[in-house]
DNA sequence: CATTAAGTACACAGATCAGTATACATCAAT
DNA sequence: ATTGATGTATACTGATCTGTGTACTTAATG
C-alpha cells in the first residue's frame, strides 16, 4: 500500500493531463498513455472505469493545479505593483496570465480546449470546464474584495471574458502580447469602475 | 458535369461543416458524414483526398459563411444606433456578435474549436484558424476606418480578443450575457479612445 | 507461512476508423 | 452509338480504439 513517491493513479493522471494538453483528447489514445506512464493497462482501468473518467480525474488536477499557478503568479507580481492593494492584485493576475501564454509549454486553456472536444453542452466534460470557469471568476471577485465598486461580480465577469479573450487569441494566432492587450483593457475598466466620471 | 442544384462536392462540405461544428471534427467520423449527406464513400474521395482536407474545405466554407453573416448582421443593427457611423457599425458588430451567441444553433466558434483539437500551431488546420483570426480583425479595423484613433490595429486586435472571449465564455459556460458584457467594455474603449482624456 | 492487495504481461474482443478496390449505373457530349 | 466523367454499392484492408479476461508476480501484513 505505502509505495514510493507517487501512486500509480496519481503518475497515469499526471501522464495523461500532459498529453491531453499537447496533443488534445480525443488525439491521444489510451495505449499513448500508457507507453508514456509506463504502466500496465489493466492498473488504468482498475482506478479508472472508462477514458472519460481519467479525463475528468485530469481536469480536476489541472484545476488545483492552475488555480496554484495563478495565486503564486499574483503573489509574486503584486509586490512589484505600486497603489492601492486590490488594484495591484487584479494587474498582477493578468501579469501572471501573460507569464503563462508566453511560456513554452502553453497550449491554450486545457478546459477551453476541452470544451471544444466535447462541444455538447450537457456532457460531464463540458460541465466541469464550466464550473472551473466559474471558480476563476469568484477568484477574480476575491482579488478585488478591496475596491469599491457598484456591481463586483459583474466586473469580475468581465475580466473573466477578457482573460479568456487573451487565452485563445494567444492560442490560436501565436500571439505573444494577447495578455498585455488584455491587461491594458483592464486597466482602463479599473480606472473606470473606481473613479468615477465627474 | 451540369448537375441538379448543388454539386455533390458542395453537399459534403456543407453536411460536414454542421457535424463538425455540432460534434467536433475528431468526435464525427467519415461515414458518419457520408450517411447524412446521402453520397458514396468514393464520391468523397474522389473530391477529398483526406479526412484532413475535406476539414479544412469546410472550414474555408464557414470562414466564408461566417464573415458573411458578420457583414449581414452590422448591416442590420447599425441602422438602429445613433451618433458617429463608424461607432454604431462597432456596435452593431456585438449585436451581431450577441445575435449569434445567443442563437439555438450556436456551438461556439469553428475556428477557436478546431484550434483546440488541433493544438499543434503547425498543422494546416491550425494555420486556416489563425488566418480567420487575423481576417476578423482586419474587418474590425475597416468597421472602424471613420473614427480618428492614435493606433486603429491596436483598439481592432483589443476588440478582437473582447470577441473572442465573449465566444468562449458564451460557449463554456453557457451564458446569454456574454456578447453584452463585451460590447460594454467596447464602448467604454471606444469612448476612451476617441475622446481624448483633457 | 499464508493471505491479500496491487501491479504486470499479454492476448484478445469488438467496434470504429480512414482509405482502397472493384464492378456497375447514369448521363452528357462528341 | 460510343466514350468519358461522375456517382453508386459493397466489400474489404489494416490500423487503431476502448475495454476485458486471465494468469503470474511482488510485497506488505497478519
Amino acid at each position: 500500500m505505502t509505495q514510493g513517491r507517487k501512486s500509480k493513479r496519481e503518475h497515469l493522471v499526471e501522464t495523461a493531463q500532459q498529453l491531453f494538453y499537447r496533443e488534445g483528447i480525443k488525439g491521444t489514445g489510451i495505449d499513448t498513455v500508457l507507453e508514456h506512464a509506463g504502466v500496465a493497462k489493466r492498473t488504468l482501468y482498475n482506478h479508472f472505469k472508462s477514458k472519460d473518467e481519467l479525463v475528468i480525474a485530469t481536469l480536476q488536477r489541472r484545476d488545483q493545479e492552475f488555480m496554484a499557478m495563478l495565486k503564486a503568479g499574483v503573489k509574486k507580481f503584486e509586490s512589484r505593483q505600486t497603489g492601492e492593494p486590490a488594484f495591484a492584485r487584479v494587474l498582477a493576475y493578468f501579469d501572471a496570465i501573460e507569464e503563462w501564454t508566453t511560456s513554452k509549454q502553453f497550449s491554450g486553456c486545457m478546459f477551453i480546449n476541452a470544451s471544444a472536444e466535447y462541444p455538447r453542452q450537457d456532457h460531464p466534460v463540458h460541465v466541469i470546464c464550466a464550473m472551473h470557469k466559474r471558480l476563476v471568476i469568484q477568484y477574480i471577485e476575491e482579488l478585488m474584495s478591496g475596491l469599491t465598486l457598484a456591481d463586483p461580480h459583474d466586473l469580475a465577469v468581465q475580466l473573466a471574458v477578457l482573460t479568456d479573450g487573451a487565452i485563445v487569441n494567444a492560442h490560436t494566432t501565436s500571439n505573444r502580447n494577447a495578455a498585455q492587450v488584455a491587461k491594458q483593457i483592464a486597466v482602463s475598466l479599473l480606472t473606470l469602475h473606481t473613479q468615477p466620471a465627474h
